[in-house]
DNA sequence: ATAGGTCTGTAACTTTTGTTACTGCCTAAC
DNA sequence: GTTAGGCAGTAACAAAAGTTACAGACCTAT
Protein backbone atom coordinates (compact mmCIF):
# COMPACT_ATOMS: atom_id res chain seq x y z
CA UNK A 1 0.00 0.00 0.00
CA UNK A 2 2.81 2.71 0.82
CA UNK A 3 4.17 2.26 -2.77
CA UNK A 4 1.20 2.95 -4.09
CA UNK A 5 0.12 5.80 -1.75
CA UNK A 6 3.69 7.16 -2.61
CA UNK A 7 3.14 6.83 -6.47
CA UNK A 8 -0.06 8.55 -6.37
CA UNK A 9 0.65 11.52 -3.84
CA UNK A 10 4.55 11.07 -3.05
CA UNK A 11 4.96 14.11 -4.95
CA UNK A 12 2.46 16.34 -3.54
CA UNK A 13 2.62 15.13 0.85
CA UNK A 14 5.87 15.02 3.00
CA UNK A 15 6.55 11.37 3.89
CA UNK A 16 5.64 11.97 7.33
CA UNK A 17 1.74 12.49 6.15
CA UNK A 18 2.25 9.79 3.74
CA UNK A 19 3.30 7.34 6.89
CA UNK A 20 -0.10 8.89 8.75
CA UNK A 21 -2.35 7.95 5.71
CA UNK A 22 -0.88 4.14 5.70
CA UNK A 23 -0.92 3.84 9.28
CA UNK A 24 -4.75 5.30 9.76
CA UNK A 25 -6.64 5.18 6.30
CA UNK A 26 -8.18 1.88 5.04
CA UNK A 27 -7.30 0.62 1.94
CA UNK A 28 -10.65 -0.51 0.22
CA UNK A 29 -11.08 -2.33 -3.46
CA UNK A 30 -13.94 -1.51 -5.13
CA UNK A 31 -15.46 -3.67 -7.98
CA UNK A 32 -16.95 -1.99 -10.98
CA UNK A 33 -20.45 -0.93 -10.66
CA UNK A 34 -20.71 -1.35 -7.10
CA UNK A 35 -21.86 2.08 -4.75
CA UNK A 36 -18.93 2.84 -2.99
CA UNK A 37 -21.38 5.97 -1.43
CA UNK A 38 -24.97 6.98 -1.77
CA UNK A 39 -27.25 9.85 -1.20
CA UNK A 40 -28.19 10.03 2.62
CA UNK A 41 -25.32 8.26 3.78
CA UNK A 42 -24.03 9.45 6.77
CA UNK A 43 -20.43 10.21 5.68
CA UNK A 44 -17.39 9.99 8.11
CA UNK A 45 -14.67 9.26 6.27
CA UNK A 46 -13.06 10.31 2.56
CA UNK A 47 -11.58 8.54 0.23
CA UNK A 48 -8.15 8.89 -2.02
CA UNK A 49 -7.70 7.49 -5.09
CA UNK A 50 -5.10 4.90 -5.73
CA UNK A 51 -5.75 3.72 -8.73
CA UNK A 52 -9.32 3.21 -10.92
CA UNK A 53 -11.83 5.60 -11.11
CA UNK A 54 -15.52 6.67 -10.14
CA UNK A 55 -18.14 8.38 -11.07
CA UNK A 56 -20.09 10.98 -8.98
CA UNK A 57 -24.13 10.86 -9.79
CA UNK A 58 -26.62 13.34 -8.43
CA UNK A 59 -30.32 12.32 -8.08
CA UNK A 60 -33.77 14.06 -7.59
CA UNK A 61 -36.80 12.85 -5.46
CA UNK A 62 -37.79 10.77 -8.70
CA UNK A 63 -35.13 9.28 -9.05
CA UNK A 64 -33.92 11.07 -11.93
CA UNK A 65 -30.20 10.62 -12.46
CA UNK A 66 -27.30 13.09 -13.52
CA UNK A 67 -23.41 11.82 -13.77
CA UNK A 68 -21.65 15.12 -12.48
CA UNK A 69 -17.77 14.56 -13.08
CA UNK A 70 -15.20 11.62 -13.09
CA UNK A 71 -12.32 11.12 -10.20
CA UNK A 72 -9.38 9.34 -10.87
CA UNK A 73 -5.76 8.68 -8.98
CA UNK A 74 -4.64 11.59 -6.53
CA UNK A 75 -8.40 12.87 -6.71
CA UNK A 76 -10.40 12.71 -3.76
CA UNK A 77 -13.94 13.59 -3.90
CA UNK A 78 -14.72 17.68 -2.46
CA UNK A 79 -18.58 17.10 -2.26
CA UNK A 80 -17.63 14.21 0.66
CA UNK A 81 -14.94 16.47 2.29
CA UNK A 82 -17.93 19.17 2.76
CA UNK A 83 -19.94 16.70 3.85
CA UNK A 84 -17.56 15.22 6.52
CA UNK A 85 -16.44 18.66 7.84
CA UNK A 86 -20.54 19.64 7.81
CA UNK A 87 -21.27 16.96 9.26
CA UNK A 88 -23.97 16.02 6.56
CA UNK A 89 -25.46 13.26 5.09
CA UNK A 90 -24.05 12.84 0.94
CA UNK A 91 -25.87 14.52 -1.76
CA UNK A 92 -24.59 12.84 -4.27
CA UNK A 93 -23.72 8.84 -5.63
CA UNK A 94 -20.63 7.71 -6.17
CA UNK A 95 -19.93 4.00 -8.01
CA UNK A 96 -16.83 2.46 -9.25
CA UNK A 97 -16.55 3.32 -13.05
CA UNK A 98 -14.12 0.25 -13.06
CA UNK A 99 -12.34 -1.56 -10.25
CA UNK A 100 -10.82 0.68 -8.20
CA UNK A 101 -8.82 1.22 -5.33
CA UNK A 102 -8.94 3.85 -2.97
CA UNK A 103 -7.90 5.01 0.76
CA UNK A 104 -10.58 5.98 3.80
CA UNK A 105 -9.61 8.62 5.85
CA UNK A 106 -11.69 8.95 9.04
CA UNK A 107 -12.64 13.22 9.36
CA UNK A 108 -10.71 13.66 12.95
CA UNK A 109 -7.17 13.14 11.00
CA UNK A 110 -8.87 15.47 7.89
CA UNK A 111 -8.92 18.03 10.84
CA UNK A 112 -6.13 17.50 12.62
CA UNK A 113 -3.87 17.53 9.00
CA UNK A 114 -5.54 20.74 8.25
CA UNK A 115 -3.55 22.63 10.69
CA UNK A 116 -0.70 20.39 11.15
CA UNK A 117 0.09 20.00 7.21
CA UNK A 118 0.48 22.58 4.65
CA UNK A 119 0.60 20.35 1.97
CA UNK A 120 -3.12 18.87 3.46
CA UNK A 121 -4.18 22.15 3.74
CA UNK A 122 -3.34 22.73 -0.13
CA UNK A 123 -4.21 19.38 -0.73
CA UNK A 124 -7.99 20.17 0.62
CA UNK A 125 -8.22 23.62 -1.03
CA UNK A 126 -7.71 22.71 -4.36
CA UNK A 127 -9.77 19.47 -4.61
CA UNK A 128 -12.73 21.89 -3.68
CA UNK A 129 -11.41 24.05 -6.56
CA UNK A 130 -10.94 21.78 -8.98
CA UNK A 131 -14.40 20.01 -8.10
CA UNK A 132 -15.98 23.59 -8.63
CA UNK A 133 -14.82 23.86 -11.82
CA UNK A 134 -15.76 20.21 -12.54
CA UNK A 135 -19.39 21.62 -11.39
CA UNK A 136 -19.14 24.78 -13.66
CA UNK A 137 -18.18 22.70 -16.97
CA UNK A 138 -21.42 20.46 -16.03
CA UNK A 139 -23.81 23.69 -15.35
CA UNK A 140 -22.15 24.80 -18.97
CA UNK A 141 -22.54 21.31 -20.86
CA UNK A 142 -26.33 21.41 -19.61
CA UNK A 143 -27.30 24.99 -19.96
CA UNK A 144 -25.25 26.01 -23.44
CA UNK A 145 -25.23 22.34 -25.53
CA UNK A 146 -27.48 19.91 -26.94
CA UNK A 147 -28.10 16.49 -26.12
CA UNK A 148 -25.41 15.63 -29.19
CA UNK A 149 -22.64 17.18 -28.05
CA UNK A 150 -23.32 16.76 -24.55
CA UNK A 151 -23.35 12.55 -25.63
CA UNK A 152 -20.03 13.14 -27.58
CA UNK A 153 -18.13 14.85 -24.70
CA UNK A 154 -19.37 11.94 -22.36
CA UNK A 155 -18.30 9.54 -24.79
CA UNK A 156 -15.06 11.29 -24.94
CA UNK A 157 -14.54 11.81 -21.42
CA UNK A 158 -15.57 8.11 -20.86
CA UNK A 159 -12.88 6.73 -22.92
CA UNK A 160 -10.27 8.95 -21.31
CA UNK A 161 -11.01 7.71 -17.72
CA UNK A 162 -11.25 4.32 -18.75
CA UNK A 163 -8.00 4.59 -20.66
CA UNK A 164 -9.62 2.66 -23.99
CA UNK A 165 -11.44 4.08 -26.76
CA UNK A 166 -13.88 0.76 -26.48
CA UNK A 167 -16.40 1.60 -24.06
CA UNK A 168 -18.52 -1.32 -22.81
CA UNK A 169 -21.81 0.33 -22.23
CA UNK A 170 -25.74 0.44 -23.27
CA UNK A 171 -27.12 2.80 -25.18
CA UNK A 172 -29.75 2.47 -21.60
CA UNK A 173 -27.09 2.91 -19.17
CA UNK A 174 -25.49 6.43 -21.15
CA UNK A 175 -29.50 7.56 -20.93
CA UNK A 176 -29.48 7.48 -17.60
CA UNK A 177 -25.97 8.97 -16.77
CA UNK A 178 -27.47 11.95 -19.14
CA UNK A 179 -30.28 12.08 -17.71
CA UNK A 180 -32.46 10.99 -21.09
CA UNK A 181 -34.02 8.28 -22.52
CA UNK A 182 -32.50 5.36 -24.11
CA UNK A 183 -34.17 5.85 -27.64
CA UNK A 184 -32.92 9.36 -27.81
CA UNK A 185 -29.35 8.41 -27.10
CA UNK A 186 -29.56 5.72 -29.87
CA UNK A 187 -30.93 8.20 -32.50
CA UNK A 188 -27.55 10.61 -31.38
CA UNK A 189 -25.79 7.87 -31.51
CA UNK A 190 -26.66 6.97 -35.30
CA UNK A 191 -26.17 10.70 -36.37
CA UNK A 192 -22.61 10.39 -34.55
CA UNK A 193 -21.52 7.47 -36.82
CA UNK A 194 -22.90 8.60 -39.97
CA UNK A 195 -20.55 11.53 -38.78
CA UNK A 196 -17.58 9.72 -38.58
CA UNK A 197 -16.96 10.27 -35.19
CA UNK A 198 -18.04 7.04 -33.38
CA UNK A 199 -18.34 3.32 -34.56
CA UNK A 200 -21.49 1.33 -32.95
CA UNK A 201 -21.21 -2.67 -32.14
CA UNK A 202 -23.52 -4.67 -29.73
CA UNK A 203 -22.43 -3.30 -26.05
CA UNK A 204 -19.78 -1.71 -27.38
CA UNK A 205 -19.22 1.87 -28.99
CA UNK A 206 -15.68 2.75 -30.23
CA UNK A 207 -14.56 6.52 -29.77
CA UNK A 208 -12.87 7.75 -33.15
CA UNK A 209 -9.84 9.94 -32.80
CA UNK A 210 -9.21 10.66 -29.01
CA UNK B 1 -17.84 50.54 8.91
CA UNK B 2 -16.94 48.53 12.37
CA UNK B 3 -21.12 47.91 13.36
CA UNK B 4 -21.87 47.01 10.34
CA UNK B 5 -19.51 44.53 9.88
CA UNK B 6 -20.19 43.46 13.37
CA UNK B 7 -24.11 43.06 12.35
CA UNK B 8 -22.66 40.72 9.52
CA UNK B 9 -20.28 38.89 10.74
CA UNK B 10 -19.75 39.41 14.46
CA UNK B 11 -21.22 36.27 15.68
CA UNK B 12 -18.83 34.38 13.26
CA UNK B 13 -15.78 36.18 13.97
CA UNK B 14 -14.16 37.11 17.38
CA UNK B 15 -13.91 40.59 17.85
CA UNK B 16 -10.08 40.75 17.26
CA UNK B 17 -10.28 39.51 13.58
CA UNK B 18 -13.43 42.20 13.18
CA UNK B 19 -11.02 44.57 14.18
CA UNK B 20 -8.21 43.04 11.63
CA UNK B 21 -10.96 43.09 8.30
CA UNK B 22 -11.63 46.65 9.24
CA UNK B 23 -7.90 47.85 9.40
CA UNK B 24 -7.18 45.61 6.08
CA UNK B 25 -10.31 45.79 3.76
CA UNK B 26 -11.41 48.37 1.62
CA UNK B 27 -15.10 49.25 1.86
CA UNK B 28 -17.05 49.70 -1.79
CA UNK B 29 -20.61 50.00 -2.67
CA UNK B 30 -21.93 49.24 -5.84
CA UNK B 31 -25.72 50.42 -7.25
CA UNK B 32 -27.88 48.00 -9.09
CA UNK B 33 -26.86 46.27 -12.38
CA UNK B 34 -22.94 47.30 -12.02
CA UNK B 35 -20.35 45.00 -12.64
CA UNK B 36 -18.30 44.12 -9.72
CA UNK B 37 -16.21 41.46 -11.33
CA UNK B 38 -15.81 40.45 -14.74
CA UNK B 39 -15.27 36.87 -16.62
CA UNK B 40 -11.31 37.37 -17.07
CA UNK B 41 -10.18 39.76 -14.21
CA UNK B 42 -7.16 39.03 -12.26
CA UNK B 43 -8.74 38.49 -8.74
CA UNK B 44 -6.79 39.25 -5.78
CA UNK B 45 -9.25 40.28 -2.95
CA UNK B 46 -12.43 38.55 -2.10
CA UNK B 47 -15.68 40.48 -0.92
CA UNK B 48 -17.53 40.43 1.81
CA UNK B 49 -21.04 41.59 2.23
CA UNK B 50 -22.53 44.01 4.56
CA UNK B 51 -25.32 44.76 2.70
CA UNK B 52 -27.87 44.08 -0.46
CA UNK B 53 -27.32 41.39 -2.90
CA UNK B 54 -25.20 39.98 -5.74
CA UNK B 55 -25.67 37.46 -8.58
CA UNK B 56 -23.30 35.35 -9.96
CA UNK B 57 -23.33 34.57 -13.83
CA UNK B 58 -21.55 32.25 -16.24
CA UNK B 59 -20.94 32.74 -19.96
CA UNK B 60 -19.74 30.96 -22.50
CA UNK B 61 -17.83 31.94 -25.41
CA UNK B 62 -20.50 32.99 -27.61
CA UNK B 63 -22.01 35.26 -24.52
CA UNK B 64 -24.85 33.07 -23.89
CA UNK B 65 -25.31 33.64 -19.80
CA UNK B 66 -26.43 31.51 -17.30
CA UNK B 67 -27.28 32.84 -13.51
CA UNK B 68 -25.68 30.48 -11.35
CA UNK B 69 -26.81 32.04 -7.88
CA UNK B 70 -27.04 35.10 -5.27
CA UNK B 71 -25.04 35.76 -2.79
CA UNK B 72 -26.04 38.20 0.05
CA UNK B 73 -25.22 39.56 3.70
CA UNK B 74 -22.58 37.55 5.35
CA UNK B 75 -21.64 35.65 1.99
CA UNK B 76 -18.87 35.74 0.55
CA UNK B 77 -17.83 34.01 -3.05
CA UNK B 78 -16.30 30.57 -2.77
CA UNK B 79 -15.53 30.93 -6.82
CA UNK B 80 -13.65 34.63 -5.96
CA UNK B 81 -11.83 32.96 -3.35
CA UNK B 82 -11.01 29.93 -5.27
CA UNK B 83 -9.76 32.06 -8.09
CA UNK B 84 -7.32 33.71 -5.25
CA UNK B 85 -6.00 31.08 -3.39
CA UNK B 86 -5.20 29.06 -7.33
CA UNK B 87 -3.81 32.41 -8.61
CA UNK B 88 -6.43 32.13 -11.66
CA UNK B 89 -8.45 34.45 -13.35
CA UNK B 90 -12.65 34.39 -12.55
CA UNK B 91 -14.70 32.27 -14.22
CA UNK B 92 -17.95 33.67 -13.28
CA UNK B 93 -18.82 37.63 -13.26
CA UNK B 94 -20.90 39.36 -10.27
CA UNK B 95 -23.51 41.88 -11.35
CA UNK B 96 -24.76 44.16 -8.11
CA UNK B 97 -28.67 42.83 -7.95
CA UNK B 98 -29.39 46.09 -6.22
CA UNK B 99 -27.23 48.27 -3.94
CA UNK B 100 -24.59 46.80 -2.63
CA UNK B 101 -22.21 47.28 0.07
CA UNK B 102 -18.91 45.39 0.45
CA UNK B 103 -15.76 44.61 1.77
CA UNK B 104 -12.90 43.64 -0.59
CA UNK B 105 -10.02 41.53 1.55
CA UNK B 106 -6.87 41.25 0.16
CA UNK B 107 -5.20 37.66 -0.57
CA UNK B 108 -2.61 37.89 1.38
CA UNK B 109 -4.48 38.17 4.63
CA UNK B 110 -6.78 35.36 3.74
CA UNK B 111 -4.32 32.88 3.84
CA UNK B 112 -2.67 34.53 6.80
CA UNK B 113 -6.34 34.39 8.84
CA UNK B 114 -6.59 30.76 7.63
CA UNK B 115 -3.69 29.64 9.88
CA UNK B 116 -4.39 32.70 12.59
CA UNK B 117 -7.64 32.28 13.10
CA UNK B 118 -10.21 28.57 13.39
CA UNK B 119 -13.27 31.14 12.93
CA UNK B 120 -11.87 32.03 9.13
CA UNK B 121 -10.68 28.49 8.62
CA UNK B 122 -14.21 27.20 9.32
CA UNK B 123 -15.81 30.21 7.65
CA UNK B 124 -13.80 29.74 4.63
CA UNK B 125 -14.54 26.43 4.78
CA UNK B 126 -18.30 26.67 4.79
CA UNK B 127 -18.44 28.82 2.42
CA UNK B 128 -16.72 26.57 -0.11
CA UNK B 129 -19.43 24.21 1.31
CA UNK B 130 -22.58 26.41 1.01
CA UNK B 131 -21.36 27.62 -2.93
CA UNK B 132 -20.98 23.38 -3.71
CA UNK B 133 -24.50 22.70 -2.70
CA UNK B 134 -26.03 26.10 -4.83
CA UNK B 135 -24.13 24.77 -6.98
CA UNK B 136 -25.49 21.27 -7.10
CA UNK B 137 -29.15 23.26 -6.47
CA UNK B 138 -28.70 25.46 -10.36
CA UNK B 139 -27.66 21.39 -11.54
CA UNK B 140 -30.52 20.21 -10.08
CA UNK B 141 -32.83 22.98 -12.34
CA UNK B 142 -31.01 22.64 -15.32
CA UNK B 143 -31.05 19.02 -15.35
CA UNK B 144 -34.39 17.56 -13.70
CA UNK B 145 -36.73 20.76 -14.13
CA UNK B 146 -38.86 22.20 -17.28
CA UNK B 147 -38.21 25.54 -18.28
CA UNK B 148 -41.69 26.72 -16.79
CA UNK B 149 -40.48 25.30 -12.97
CA UNK B 150 -37.52 27.00 -13.50
CA UNK B 151 -39.32 30.32 -13.97
CA UNK B 152 -41.35 30.06 -11.03
CA UNK B 153 -38.12 29.38 -8.97
CA UNK B 154 -36.41 32.07 -10.59
CA UNK B 155 -38.98 34.69 -9.88
CA UNK B 156 -39.44 33.39 -6.49
CA UNK B 157 -35.16 33.59 -5.40
CA UNK B 158 -35.40 36.94 -6.64
CA UNK B 159 -38.29 38.31 -4.69
CA UNK B 160 -36.87 36.55 -1.68
CA UNK B 161 -33.25 38.34 -1.91
CA UNK B 162 -34.83 41.36 -3.22
CA UNK B 163 -36.70 41.42 0.04
CA UNK B 164 -39.92 42.26 -2.27
CA UNK B 165 -42.38 40.26 -3.89
CA UNK B 166 -42.39 43.15 -6.84
CA UNK B 167 -39.89 42.79 -9.24
CA UNK B 168 -39.00 45.40 -11.34
CA UNK B 169 -37.63 43.28 -14.61
CA UNK B 170 -38.06 42.80 -17.93
CA UNK B 171 -38.70 39.61 -19.92
CA UNK B 172 -35.45 40.21 -22.00
CA UNK B 173 -33.51 40.75 -18.36
CA UNK B 174 -35.12 37.34 -17.37
CA UNK B 175 -34.11 35.51 -20.59
CA UNK B 176 -30.47 36.61 -20.22
CA UNK B 177 -30.53 35.30 -16.50
CA UNK B 178 -32.21 31.80 -17.51
CA UNK B 179 -30.31 31.86 -21.04
CA UNK B 180 -33.46 31.50 -23.40
CA UNK B 181 -35.51 34.03 -25.35
CA UNK B 182 -37.39 36.43 -24.46
CA UNK B 183 -40.48 35.13 -26.15
CA UNK B 184 -40.17 31.84 -24.27
CA UNK B 185 -40.36 34.05 -21.27
CA UNK B 186 -43.26 35.97 -22.57
CA UNK B 187 -45.72 32.89 -23.03
CA UNK B 188 -44.78 31.35 -19.71
CA UNK B 189 -45.00 34.13 -17.45
CA UNK B 190 -48.64 34.49 -19.16
CA UNK B 191 -48.88 30.89 -18.22
CA UNK B 192 -47.90 31.21 -14.40
CA UNK B 193 -50.15 34.27 -14.79
CA UNK B 194 -53.42 31.96 -15.46
CA UNK B 195 -52.09 29.96 -13.08
CA UNK B 196 -52.42 32.06 -10.67
CA UNK B 197 -49.29 32.21 -9.18
CA UNK B 198 -47.81 35.64 -10.51
CA UNK B 199 -49.10 39.19 -11.55
CA UNK B 200 -47.86 40.79 -14.61
CA UNK B 201 -47.96 44.34 -15.35
CA UNK B 202 -45.85 46.84 -17.55
CA UNK B 203 -42.04 46.27 -16.49
CA UNK B 204 -43.37 44.63 -12.96
CA UNK B 205 -43.81 41.24 -12.07
CA UNK B 206 -45.90 40.28 -8.33
CA UNK B 207 -44.98 36.86 -7.32
CA UNK B 208 -47.77 35.56 -5.23
CA UNK B 209 -47.67 34.20 -1.72
CA UNK B 210 -44.16 33.84 -1.36
C1' DA C 1 -33.49 -26.02 -31.29
C1' DT C 2 -36.22 -23.19 -28.89
C1' DA C 3 -37.80 -20.03 -25.44
C1' DG C 4 -36.96 -15.92 -23.00
C1' DG C 5 -34.30 -12.06 -22.07
C1' DT C 6 -31.58 -8.06 -23.33
C1' DC C 7 -30.14 -4.85 -26.69
C1' DT C 8 -30.61 -1.97 -30.79
C1' DG C 9 -33.02 0.35 -34.68
C1' DT C 10 -36.71 2.83 -36.26
C1' DA C 11 -41.29 4.85 -37.07
C1' DA C 12 -44.79 7.89 -35.60
C1' DC C 13 -46.23 11.00 -32.66
C1' DT C 14 -46.31 14.69 -28.66
C1' DT C 15 -44.34 18.14 -25.98
C1' DT C 16 -41.09 21.53 -25.12
C1' DT C 17 -38.18 24.96 -26.54
C1' DG C 18 -36.32 28.14 -29.94
C1' DT C 19 -37.00 31.46 -33.92
C1' DT C 20 -38.96 34.98 -36.81
C1' DA C 21 -42.13 38.29 -37.61
C1' DC C 22 -45.48 41.56 -36.75
C1' DT C 23 -48.65 44.30 -33.73
C1' DG C 24 -49.88 47.67 -30.41
C1' DC C 25 -48.74 50.05 -26.05
C1' DC C 26 -46.26 53.19 -23.29
C1' DT C 27 -42.98 56.78 -22.46
C1' DA C 28 -39.50 60.10 -23.18
C1' DA C 29 -37.53 63.33 -26.38
C1' DC C 30 -38.33 66.53 -29.87
C1' DG D 1 -48.77 66.75 -30.66
C1' DT D 2 -45.53 63.75 -33.07
C1' DT D 3 -42.12 60.40 -33.20
C1' DA D 4 -38.71 56.93 -31.90
C1' DG D 5 -37.41 53.25 -29.02
C1' DG D 6 -38.17 49.89 -25.66
C1' DC D 7 -41.48 46.57 -24.08
C1' DA D 8 -45.10 42.97 -24.19
C1' DG D 9 -48.37 39.87 -26.67
C1' DT D 10 -49.13 36.58 -30.02
C1' DA D 11 -49.10 33.78 -34.25
C1' DA D 12 -46.81 30.59 -37.07
C1' DC D 13 -43.38 27.78 -37.76
C1' DA D 14 -38.83 24.93 -36.89
C1' DA D 15 -35.93 22.21 -34.16
C1' DA D 16 -34.89 19.42 -30.23
C1' DA D 17 -36.15 16.23 -27.01
C1' DG D 18 -39.33 12.94 -24.98
C1' DT D 19 -42.71 8.98 -25.55
C1' DT D 20 -44.82 4.79 -27.18
C1' DA D 21 -44.73 0.95 -29.83
C1' DC D 22 -42.89 -2.70 -32.27
C1' DA D 23 -39.54 -5.65 -34.83
C1' DG D 24 -35.37 -7.98 -35.40
C1' DA D 25 -30.72 -9.32 -33.66
C1' DC D 26 -28.14 -11.60 -30.36
C1' DC D 27 -27.22 -14.41 -26.29
C1' DT D 28 -28.01 -17.82 -22.79
C1' DA D 29 -30.12 -21.64 -20.51
C1' DT D 30 -32.85 -25.53 -20.89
Amino acid sequence: MLQELKDAYGFIFEEELIREIEETGVLKVSHAGEIIMDINDYITSMPLLLDGAIKILREDEDGNELLLYFLERGDTCALTLSCCLGQTRSEIRAVAERDTKYIMVPVSKIEEWTTRYKSWRNFVFESYQSRLSEMLETIDTLAFMNMDQRLLRYLQDKAKINQSEELQVTHQQIAYDLNTSRVVISRLLKKLEMEGKILLQRNQILVQDL
